[in-house]
DNA sequence: AGGACTGTATGATGTTCATCGAACACTCGG
DNA sequence: CCGAGTGTTCGATGAACATCATACAGTCCT
């Protein structure tokens, strides 16, 4: 069969927060680490779903990434979905920015840090 | 004589760092603490130099305490002036505004957390 | 079926940091 | 000059967490 459709994937789906219920101390705790703010600029320079979570520069092994890509699904700030082997990204742009506005600009802002 | 004036405090001047020059790691770092939070927002229901350190209601000792505005002094969110035995605060609005917009906005919301 | 590739789970380790208790420094009023 | 009040400093403690190395679990290609 040439592709996946329903019933397929055996593999268990990422765990995600509403955006709408993610609390204050939860979003900025996510968002005071480094690494993980490196990992949403670079998201945010690349299309929807273009981004495998190994793509990225960062300089940290395979579990420590796994593991900050979970707090920031756990924030809202991250939509992922499996795409064969691979789980690719999505910045949750608008959500997020409805329930704290203002800080995804400030994160992307170029100068800051 | 009367009060104080030129020469007069013998007491270590608070330390405080331009808010121009606060980094976004400093200052988110220094808003992911809830007590930080809860100190920030209580400040900015009071009016300027109203409110000396210990007249917060936060649950912890005065050492903590301590260090906590010692962090949002760093951060460019505070300034702090001796006033006799106290330490009167003022929480730096514009200023901070100025180099994080709508971060400070964001804390100040009642919903959050 | 085998193997390369991708990501997760599990311990273990080290560091950072929030907190406390106690001692110290300074200011002001009797 | 003493004492109450206020805040800082120091050392120690404990918890949270970022990280790693290893092992494991899927997916795809040959």
């Amino acid at each position: 069969m040439p592709k996946q459709a329903e019933g397929g994937s055996h593999r268990a789906a990422p765990v995600h927060a509403d955006p709408a219920d993610v609390s204050l101390q939860t979003a900025l705790s996510a968002v005071a680490d480094p690494v993980r703010v490196q990992l949403i600029r670079e998201l945010a320079g690349s299309a929807d779903w273009s981004r495998s979570c190994g793509s990225f520069d960062v300089p940290v092994g395979k579990a420590a990434l796994s593991h900050h890509f979970t707090v920031l699904r756990g924030a809202g700030l991250v939509e992922q979905r499996d795409e064969g082997p691979r789980r690719v990204n999505r910045l949750r742009r608008e959500e997020f920015d409805a329930r704290f506005p203002g800080l995804l600009a400030l994160l992307l802002r170029p100068d800051a840090d």
